[in-house]
DNA sequence: TGAACATATGAGCAATCATTCATTTGAAAG
DNA sequence: CTTTCAAATGAATGATTGCTCATATGTTCA
């Protein structure tokens, strides 16, 4: 992205200059692979995979999330901010309670593949 | 996993003693979810997508890599052991040249569930 | 052998991030 | 109002990480 292009690495002059121009023309937006990274660096951490899995077998109130991983109420409710603003998780409050669910179908769709992958 | 347990957050006398019991006997062994962060961490990186995204493309070398996303061959290589490491991506080797492709055919279904998601 | 080239690697650095600690916000009940 | 409890938040910190720079490894060809 900066003009640092062409400057290092080999000099380019090598055998495969024609898959380099055709796979060029196939590259996403720029933005969707920034955003799909950014998915992914959410699901990547060991907290947040937890509760996102938690979350998949019930919805759950912040302090319950913490008892069930044996953390601290903050740094459950630090997680649940990054993983809300990532519209992974929803928030639904009743009187003093907020009570966590996952956003969608795909988030447990998106776990359900990793764990396939994982257990290969 | 510390004796942090129970310590902070609420009391945990609270009204949901009941899920957190049912939730907690379906929560996977611990290194199935420690694994899976593991692998949407190596996902979760611009640079990584964008190489396993132009390998979902076409089998490439380093040095095609490097041009294509204008980055060092240094970083490239680097990143590449990541994913080689995670099983993401395979080598091969042909003279002085080696050629790397998705290790198989997950990654990719991995990557375009992300797509699918972030298109929504 | 040795030069040339593609790739790999180690140390160092700047940036990012997960957690802790202290405090605040917000809601219910006395 | 004031107290109480659940949740949210900001600052600080230790750990992790992506890149650069310099150098090493491994392969081909003269």
């Amino acid at each position: 992205m900066e003009d640092r292009y062409n400057v290092e690495c080999c000099d380019f002059i090598h055998a495969h200059e024609e898959t380099v121009e055709r796979v060029r023309d196939t590259i996403p937006d720029e933005d969707i692979l920034f955003d799909l990274a950014e998915l992914f660096r959410i699901f990547g951490d060991s907290t947040r995979i937890r509760i996102l899995y938690v979350l998949s077998e019930a919805e759950m109130c912040v302090c319950d999330i913490a008892q069930l991983l044996g953390m601290t109420q903050s740094a459950i409710s630090h997680q649940l901010r990054s993983l809300k603003n990532a519209r992974l998780v929803k928030a639904r409050r009743e009187g003093k309670t907020v009570f966590y669910a996952l956003a969608d179908d795909h988030v447990k769709t998106i776990l359900d593949q990793g764990i396939e992958h994982v257990c290969e």
